[in-house]
RNA sequence: GGAGGGAUAGCGAAGUGGUCAAACGCGGCAGACUGUAAAUCUGUUCCUUCGGGUUCCAUGGUUCAAAUCCAUGUCUCCCCA
């Protein structure tokens, strides 16, 4: 199988510029880039996404470049809907820091900031060099303007896209980059970057753009409520990870495992008999996991994270002495007690609920579990009795949360 | 520069003097069913010592009573130039 029809058996390939690209991505051999900006100080798992497709390239013997957009990361790229607020150049600055740090251990490539060429154009060569090279009318039929057009959209954002066919000039010109990948909402800032080679340097350039990784209702992968998944195993734990990674819904786990690891045609295809025999042993869940998390953060965070996960959900706790449940589950929240308290009030005040009304809700309803035993009762006082061997309290809420507590 | 809209809970959006802690939809959280899945159904979604307290951009004002009326300010959309 070519590198082209592997990527095209994972779905991720949703349109090229030129079908020429189909015979250099075969050979091998180009460079090209995938570039973010710097909205967060880690990446998360929908970067991964994207991101992975650049090891696969470099696998197939092409060189990557990946780009932080130090100078875009300031304007903003527009979004369907609404304008995005401004971030402060020092926040900007933080965020490249760390994304960088990331970029280059977990995926180990090259990393560049466009603020670097972009800092010293001044606004009469920016309009002249640049700016002439672009009709408006062109940029007006561009997808991402054309939805902000009754809602509105400022000259910065509107700009964005002249900044990033620059990078790919940029690219193009020093490092003979001719190829810039990326999600497919960057398909229009592609294009003007091919167009602005084109018109510039009477070359060509090429672009490819891979379908958002989503679940079945269109919502983005790794899209929880509030809090994204971090690549940084400081900021969201390989517990987590797992979590998230096991709980994902049947329909879409195989789509998932062909575009999010390495695994061949051929396993994947036994994986996927062997989930639609048996989908309530989450075969397919368990082996995503492992090849993400192993990727991202090593083999024995993964068995840490499983283990952990085994402990919680299928033995029953109170058998574990308190020195195993200590040791295996390490990442979950945990917070002291110092002495005798109602349920109501350790709930609250160690921000498991949030207000006292919801934290009596919850325990009317079942939702609260001290060492795995649902406890219903309002009146309740937690004490030195509760916690396991007088030292660990297991306090779970709803189905998956988990916390624990520390008799101090 | 001139005219006109709009600002309501996480989001969208009703409400235009008292019956409003504020309809409805989405989202969130929880329960049931399951497999820690999806779908479905149910409950819940400002705080509370359960007496009540604090909300509808901000600050003043009118009124027994204001999300609702008036004034000023801020932000925003939009039309004309």
């Amino acid at each position: 199988m070519t590198i082209f029809e592997d990527l095209k058996w994972r779905g991720l390939i949703q349109d090229i510029s030129d079908e020429a690209l189909i015979e250099k991505l075969n050979q091998g051999g180009l460079t090209f880039y995938i570039g973010t900006d710097p909205t967060a100080d880690s990446m998360h798992i929908g970067h991964y996404s994207s991101f992975l497709i650049s090891k696969r390239l470099a696998r197939a013997g092409h060189h990557p470049i990946l780009l932080i957009g130090g100078a875009t990361g300031l304007i903003g790229d527009p979004k369907p809907t609404s304008e995005r607020p401004m971030i402060s150049k020092s926040e900007v600055a933080k965020n490249i820091k760390g994304l960088k740090k990331q970029a280059e251990t977990i995926f180990g490539f090259e990393v560049v900031d466009n603020y670097e060429w972009t800092k010293e154009i001044n606004v009469i060569d920016f309009l002249r060099d640049y700016g002439k090279h672009f009709n408006i009318n062109y940029m007006l039929a561009k997808d991402k303007v054309k939805s902000r057009i009754e809602t509105g959209i400022t000259f910065a954002e509107f700009s964005y896209m002249i900044l990033q066919a620059l990078d790919f000039l940029h690219l193009f010109t020093t490092r003979n980059c001719t190829l810039q990948v990326a999600g497919s909402d960057q398909w229009g800032n592609i294009t003007a970057g091919i167009e602005l080679i084109r018109k510039k340097c009477d070359a060509t350039a090429y672009g490819m753009v891979m379908p958002l990784v989503t679940d079945s209702n269109g919502v983005k992968f790794g899209k929880t409520e509030g809090n994204a998944l971090w690549l940084d195993k400081e900021k969201t734990s390989s517990y987590e990870m797992y979590q998230y990674l096991i709980n994902l819904e049947d329909s879409m786990i195989i789509e998932y495992l062909k575009k999010l690891t390495f695994l061949s045609k051929e396993e994947i295809e036994e994986i996927e008999k062997q989930h639609l025999e048996n989908p309530e042993k989450r075969e397919a869940h368990k082996r995503l996991a492992e090849e993400i998390i192993t990727d991202l953060h090593g083999k024995s965070e993964f068995e840490k994270a499983k283990m952990m996960s085994e402990s919680l959900f299928s033995e029953d706790i109170t058998k574990l002495s308190a020195k195993d449940i200590i040791s295996s589950l390490k990442d979950i929240p945990k917070f002291p007690v110092t002495e005798d308290i109602l349920l109501v009030d350790l709930l609250v005040s160690h921000g498991i609920c949030s207000s006292k009304r919801e934290a009596r809700e919850m325990i009317c309803s079942g939702a609260i579990s001290i060492n795995n035993k649902k406890e219903m009762n309002l009146e309740k006082m937690v004490t030195k009795a509760d916690f396991i061997e007088e030292q660990v309290l297991i306090v779970k809420k709803g189905k998956k949360k988990y916390y624990l507590g520390f008799y101090q």
